[in-house]
RNA sequence: GGCGACGUAGCCAAGUGGUAAGGCAGGGGUCUGCAAAACCCCGAUUCCCCGGUUCGAAUCCGGGCGUCGCCUCCA
């Protein structure tokens, strides 16, 4: 039975979708204003893995991923680039998206950006203000705060709380400074669309309320992002949402699903204080698999805190995993059962797979599971079974289902390591075997250190010398 | 100042009332000409500290100390 851990209630609860069979959810994704670093990928994976799951226990789960291609920031930079925003935000988008797929990640059933939506976002607007929820001024729409019947009530806090003032700008045309704006007025050189409140664009917050419902509908049974965005983002958008759709007090979003922030040395990882690794420099340092599972190896609500011998350290056990799957390549497919206290351990993986899925998406717990299924499958392997070989592969297969793991071509599977090394290391590699055969073992190291220094590493197996190339870490 | 989260072996990390998963690193061993890979064995009588509840707590409650996040754009 799948549980999850919704942030309004600060509880886990069991899983029930509203229509049976079929899950809603949406997602805020980036602001693509500049480029990706680790922490964006961090829901991205996430998602992925629950979408999975999800199918996996029978769902039809549609998913909404929005890209903000228009907002202050976005408008900055281009102005500073000297390039129109549009095609600064797809530059970033485009790149965003690469990197998600190079990771794994499917496409969600509609990837919508906030410039597509003009439309419902208008309104949604003009429903706010004929509610009295909003007010036009100097040429802005603003949210009237005090006029949700219970703001806060996501992110657990109180109106009295907000350092009113201190760290929020308060405008001139705001009645309160905490009311936001739903609409822009239009301002010489940047974007604007027209609108029966005045020609602008579009707020930050109003867009996925918009986008929720333009694809959704007025309720949604999942709602991600980052924690960083409980508030004041979600907290808006769900005010915003209650009011304009009349909801009047039911929920709109069955569990609210924040995974935690990527940190580097302990400080999350941002934009604008620069301490982000970027996102594809990772991936092609370690492999696409590695940095997948080094993302998936603390759980999702848990902060993650960055660091290159942590991903490194991962990646090494990761080859553990990635040589068993190379080892049961053309096992028999049948799942015959295996005696003993291993075999039952292979026999059950899958379960144990799922229930730690089910436990409010355990990632970390179902990576240990795995690690202990690899080392029961090497040892019987190692004694000969080929039923040991069989289970394996259908439990890597059961995990590359479940985790989006393996075989997904990144640096760390390399492509050559499946092929044949380059002709000088195989010329190599047949003198030193010449060599031991010889028993000439001073010559037979002085190659095998030759073509460590090219970069390949020989292993002498029992069915004779295999080079594989030094993995990336 | 307010709200929230977290503190488990050298490092990373599950576990949230029934007697500490897993990974990396380290030590010993099997295998090997030697290695590599793989496997086996070894590590917290203990879960930041102090009280309390309980037959029993890393897990619940209270109080400290420490770290982080949010209250500003942010995944």
């Amino acid at each position: 039975m799948l549980a999850v851990y919704d942030t309004a209630t600060g509880a886990v609860r069991p899983f029930e979708s509203r229509v049976p069979g079929q899950v809603t959810a949406y997602v805020c994704g980036v602001t693509p204003y500049a480029e990706a670093h680790l922490g964006h990928a961090r829901p991205a994976v996430v998602w992925d893995v629950i979408t999975r799951h999800l199918h996996h226990r029978g769902y039809r789960v549609t998913l909404v991923v929005n890209i903000t291609d228009v907002d202050d920031r976005l408008i900055e930079r281009a102005l500073a680039q000297r390039v129109p925003v549009a095609a600064l935000a797809e530059k970033h988008a485009a790149q965003y998206l690469a990197d998600m797929h190079r990771l794994g990640v499917a496409d969600p059933t509609y990837l919508s950006r906030a410039t597509e939506n003009v439309e419902p976002i208008i309104t949604l607007i003009e429903r706010l203000l004929a509610r009295g929820a909003a007010y036009q001024a100097g040429g802005d729409v603003y949210l009237r705060v005090r006029s949700a019947p219970d703001y806060g009530a996501l992110s657990h806090r109180r109106l009295e709380d907000l350092r009113v003032g201190v760290r929020i700008v308060p405008s001139a045309h705001k009645e309160d400074p905490l009311d936001f704006a739903l609409w822009k007025g239009e301002r010489p050189g940047e974007p604007a669309w027209p609108a029966p409140f005045g020609r602008g664009r579009p707020g930050w917050h109003i867009e996925c309320s918009a986008m929720a419902w333009r694809y959704l509908g007025p309720h949604i049974d999942l709602h991600g992002g980052g924690v960083d965005l409980v508030f004041p983002h979600h907290e808006n958008e769900r005010v915003q949402s209650q009011m304009a759709l009349d909801l009047h007090g039911e929920p709109g979003v069955g569990w609210w699903v924040h995974n935690g922030m990527v940190t580097s040395s302990g400080v999350k990882m941002s934009k604008s204080l620069g301490n982000g690794a970027a996102l594809s420099a990772l991936i092609e340092q370690h492999g696409a698999a590695p940095v997948r599972g080094y993302l998936l190896s603390v759980h999702y609500r848990s902060p993650l805190d960055y660091s290159e011998e942590g991903l490194r350290d991962f990646a090494r056990g990761w080859e553990r995993v990635e040589r068993l799957w190379e080892a049961v390549q053309g096992a028999p497919p049948a799942a015959e059962p295996v005696p003993g206290e291993r075999g039952e351990l292979l026999a059950r993986f899958p379960e144990h797979l799922d229930g730690a899925l089910d436990a409010d998406f355990n990632t970390p717990a179902a990576l240990g599971h795995l690690f202990d299924m690899v080392r029961a499958a090497n040892a019987l392997i190692a004694e000969g079974s080929r039923a040991a070989a069989g289970l394996a592969r259908r439990n890597l297969l059961a995990a590359r289902d479940a985790l989006g793991i393996l075989g997904l071509g990144g640096a760390a599977a390399p492509a050559n390591r499946a092929g044949q090394p380059p002709e000088p290391i195989q010329r190599l590699l047949a003198e030193r075997d010449r060599a031991r055969a010889d028993k000439d073992y001073a010559r037979a190291d002085a190659l095998r250190r030759a073509m460590a220094e090219q970069g390949w590493v020989v292993e002498d197996r029992r069915e004779g010398p295999l080079v594989r190339p030094v993995t990336p870490l």
